[in-house]
DNA sequence: CAGTGAGCGAGCTTCCGCTTGACTT
């Protein structure tokens, strides 16, 4: 029998819609995007391989064509459509209606090659009417939407692809760059170089708590000075992050210290005051609109203390089991039915006086919103409540968050009255002072009955909250209770949060609903940012590539960037612009703008030093936090005048904003930073410790202060069977006993010895050396086993040892055997001329002489072994300085992944 | 930032946005 066959994103979504339309047509998901661009050179079609632009996977020779694979993981999801078109009459797309499901759609066409007629099929909600309308009212593939799918898709690809690898250049190898997440870095930079800038200000107030009488209600009520002889008493907002008055303050307030706000005090004890002036003012509040994927965030985040990531699965398993609708959404639109069971549960639930006339329209405040699909709310024509969902946990709890807030979003307004009360008096030095106490009532609490939202400072008032005044009137005489003086002082801007972030990029239009918690994850797992709390605070390395983009990539990292592109895929969208004149600007500039290539290209010279120095305590201190290959150090000038001669270790997880001078000079009393005490040495009794230091971890011994400074204390590094954490007093006296005399060389009275050394354990007999296989050996091997190593010649002796792993049959090219052997770089096949690394899903086991033979090919096109070899190694030889780089980047990146795992064991604990 | 003695098949890292399992712990 054939069908037509449906296809959407997401199954779950198959599933509802399956059921909507019945019989005579299959409904199946694309999940997702079906193709890409490759992700990494093992996934890149051989056939670009070779073009210069082959990594890049797009023609940026020739009007900018994206080559796409199909991924691995959807290889056989898209077998399995392939199937159900071929008994299909009619192909229907019904990807959703953005810019994404646009291009969703033409791969799907591209790659699934239909015979059958073909129709584009869309619709923003999922209710029964909604998809039958849609199925009658189906269109054709709009390509200029899919063209600026792929501008922006191609865009990301050129920015994340060229300017990534600037940075393994310049700063540490396997760093990222990209449009999203390199301004999002910038911003919690930003944020906390405005820390490192604040000079906090101190300010002084007056709070009392005034009597009304005994014939008021409440009798007593707090307010607090507002002005002193006509001018306004200075608060927090008059000052600037510099700690002075605010120019604009200046001259209008008052700034009131500790001393004047005390004399104050004392100046009032007989006063008594009367009512300056009463206002009231209506207050009234509408409700919020409802979730939409950043607002979810931000209140799971608020109250229930959920990250971005787990409110995301968790509503991820509602959605599929049918609680809410979609939550990756941009919308605040509810469907016609949505409104009705909202408002018919508000009549149930409060009554018909807490429902609004006519249905709340809520019109989308994201600027370049999407709307493909609803606001996030409970799924279905009528809403269960809470209790009927059978829920519990996490699920229950965000269940009744969005069930609340979609309820809300259909009452009426909160209304009610603010009022503000002066009162004067004359102080007994003979000042005017005004207090001010400001009072809210409501009246009907409306939508508030149902829903509050949450702050996301402690201190600010929510919006429920009330305040109660006495009903005075002008010329009311009122006594004072009690005055006192408070101090206050101003905050730095508080740092970002994962929902504070993840809203000020949707609010510059950077980043989409399905893409706001791995933002967060990308720039974490870089180690740009770590969390501390709740809060994002910046590691220094974001500072240094922070600055580089900054310097050299100034367009690119701007807040404006992402909101311009989308202007231009609107355009593109629209038919009145071509996306390979857009990328061509993009890529090599115009008039107008640099492109990414040309300053890619014509970089220049980068001083990486100075990138990554950043002054501490001002310019004139001397001292400079340097971002080093093992984390971040202090550099500042000795006793004797040499500029860097003292150096310390600083804490990964120290915020940046808390090393100032003072913590600088604490931190080079103890420049090792963390050592972990291992006891005594029985013989010297000098303490032992262990500590990281840029080899690695190891042990050695703390010299007394009254050592000659020419003394050197003994060290080892561990064996790489030791740890920091389980490392004990007897591991570190067998490491410090090194090195060992094994003997004399009877030939010649050379003595040898056994050490551990920066390629490992090995025997040492003047100049003349031999690497042993394993770390035990050092402490166990005989005057004979060395003599019989030293007896075989120096390099060859261990490559003609290792005999190889498997043996495959002939090169069909060269006719030469191939066989697998175990290398540096982990296993690789040779046919004795080339050799191959074996790929990720390659193994010893598996492999065949085909593919053994398909490796080599694909090495052979590259060109000659030797040739290459030999030009690394010039370069090499060359600039030890950045070979040096090179290398030891992959021991600091170890060390700051062993570093995150403490971390998170030491919080455990 | 502890201070040491070779000579060897390199090859890969990375973007943003759409979507779920398949993995392991």
């Amino acid at each position: 029998m054939a069908h037509k066959l449906v296809i959407v994103e997401s199954p779950a979504k198959a599933r509802t819609i399956g059921g909507y339309l019945g019989e005579g047509y299959v409904v199946e998901s694309s999940i997702g995007h079906i193709r890409d661009l490759p992700n990494s050179a093992a996934d890149t079609p051989a056939k670009i391989k070779d073009k210069p632009w082959g990594r890049l996977a797009v023609d940026v020779e020739n009007g900018f064509v994206p080559y796409y694979v199909v991924p691995r993981d959807k290889k056989s999801h898209i077998a399995k459509l392939k199937t159900l078109l071929k008994d299909a009459d009619e192909l229907y797309l019904a990807t959703d209606e953005d810019r994404e499901g646009e291009a969703i759609a033409w791969h799907l066409l591209d790659e699934l090659k239909p015979k059958v007629p073909v129709h584009r099929m869309v619709f923003h909600e999922i209710t029964k009417p909604a998809i039958l309308a849609a199925v009658e009212n189906p269109r054709q593939i709009n390509d200029d939407l899919v063209e600026a799918q792929e501008a922006r898709r191609i865009l990301d690809r050129l920015y994340g692809y060229e300017v990534s690898p600037v940075l393994w250049k310049k700063v540490m190898s396997g760093l990222s760059a990209g449009r999203v997440q390199s301004v999002a870095t910038r911003l919690v930079v930003d944020r906390e170089r405005d820390r490192m800038k604040f000079r906090v200000a101190s300010y002084w107030d007056l709070e009392g708590t005034f009597d009304a009488g005994s014939d008021h209600d409440p009798r007593m009520f707090p307010a607090k000075l507002h002005s002193v002889d006509g001018a306004r008493v200075a608060r927090g907002s008059d000052f600037g992050s510099d700690g002075a008055l605010k120019s604009s303050a200046q001259g209008k307030v008052v700034h009131v210290d500790r001393t004047r706000a005390e004399a104050l005090v004392e100046a009032l004890r007989d006063t008594s005051y009367d009512v300056r002036s009463v206002e009231s003012k209506p207050y009234r509040r509408s409700p919020y609109a409802p979730f939409r994927t950043t607002t979810l965030q931000q209140e799971a985040s608020r109250k229930l203390g959920m990250s971005a990531s787990v409110t995301m699965s968790v509503a991820q398993r509602l959605y599929e089991n049918g609680f809410i609708t979609y939550m990756r959404t941009d919308s605040t639109t509810l469907s016609g039915s949505a409104v009705n069971a909202a408002r018919s549960q508000v009549r149930e639930l409060y009554g018909a006086e807490y429902l609004p006339d006519s249905p709340r329209v809520y019109a989308s405040k994201v600027k370049n919103a999407q709307e493909a699909h609803e606001a996030i709310r409970p799924a279905g024509d009528s809403f269960r409540t809470p209790a009927q969902t059978g829920l519990t946990g996490e699920q229950f709890r965000l269940y009744e968050l969005i069930w609340m807030r979609t309820v809300a979003s259909q009452m009426k307004d909160a209304v009610g009255q603010s009022v503000s009360i002066r009162l004067g008096g004359a102080s007994a030095t003979g000042e005017d002072v005004v207090f001010s106490a400001t009072g809210r009532v409501i009246t009907f609490h409306g939508f508030l009955k149902a829903y509050v939202e949450g702050t996301d400072d402690a201190s600010a008032a929510k919006d429920d909250a009330e305040t109660r005044l006495p009903a005075l009137t002008e010329g009311d005489a009122v006594s004072a209770a009690s005055v006192s003086a408070s101090g206050h002082e101003t905050k730095p801007p508080a740092r970002y949060t994962e929902a504070t972030l993840i809203k000020e990029l949707e609010d510059r239009e950077i980043g989409r609903p399905s893409t706001y918690a791995s933002i967060i994850k990308t720039i974490v797992d870089r180690g740009y940012v770590y969390k501390k709390g709740t809060a994002l605070v910046p590691a220094w390395l974001a500072f240094s590539v922070t600055r580089l983009l900054e310097d050299h990539f100034p367009r690119q990292v701007s807040y404006e960037f992402t909101a311009g592109m989308e202007d231009v895929l609107d355009e593109i969208a629209a038919g009145h612009k071509d996306r390979a004149t857009e990328l061509g600007e993009f890529y090599y500039g115009s008039e107008r703008v640099q492109g990414l290539h040309t300053l890619v290209t014509e970089l220049g010279e980068i001083d990486a030093r100075e990138l990554a120095t950043f002054p501490i305590g001002g310019p004139d201190s001397g001292i400079h936090l340097r971002v080093g290959r093992y984390g971040p150090y202090l550099e500042g000038p000795d006793e004797e005048g040499n500029p860097t001669g003292k150096r310390a270790n600083v804490p990964d997880d120290l915020p940046p904003d808390e090393l100032t001078l003072e913590k600088a000079a604490e931190l080079f009393a103890n420049p090792a930073g963390e050592e972990i005490d291992l006891g005594q040495h029985p013989d010297t009794g000098l303490r032992i410790v262990a500590k990281n230091g840029r080899f690695g971890p190891y042990v050695t011994e703390v010299l007394p202060d009254d050592a000659p400074k020419s003394a050197r204390p003994r060290t080892g590094s561990l064996l790489k069977s030791m740890s920091l954490e389980t490392v004990t007093l007897e591991d570190a006296l067998k490491l410090l006993s090194l090195p060992r005399v094994v003997g004399v060389d009877p030939e010649n009275g050379e003595e040898i010895t056994a050490q551990n050394g920066r390629y490992g354990p090995y025997l040492k007999k003047g100049s003349d050396s031999r690497s042993l296989a394993t770390e035990e050996q050092l402490f166990t091997v005989t005057l004979e086993e060395a003599l019989a190593l030293y007896a075989q010649p120096k390099q060859r002796g261990r490559a003609a040892a290792a005999p190889p792993l498997k043996e495959l049959g002939n090169d069909p090219v060269s006719g030469q055997p191939v066989v697998v052997k175990s290398g540096r770089f982990g296993e690789y096949v040779t046919d004795g001329e080339y050799n191959a690394t074996l790929r990720k899903d390659d193994t010893v086991e598996s492999i065949t002489i085909e593919r053994a033979a398909e490796l080599l090919a694909e090495r052979r096109a590259r060109g000659p072994a030797k040739k290459t070899a030999k030009r690394g190694a010039k370069k090499a030889a060359k600039k030890t300085t950045k070979k040096t780089t090179g290398t030891k980047s992959t021991t600091r990146k170890s060390a700051a992944k062993k570093a995150t795992t403490k971390k998170a064991a030491a919080k455990k604990s």
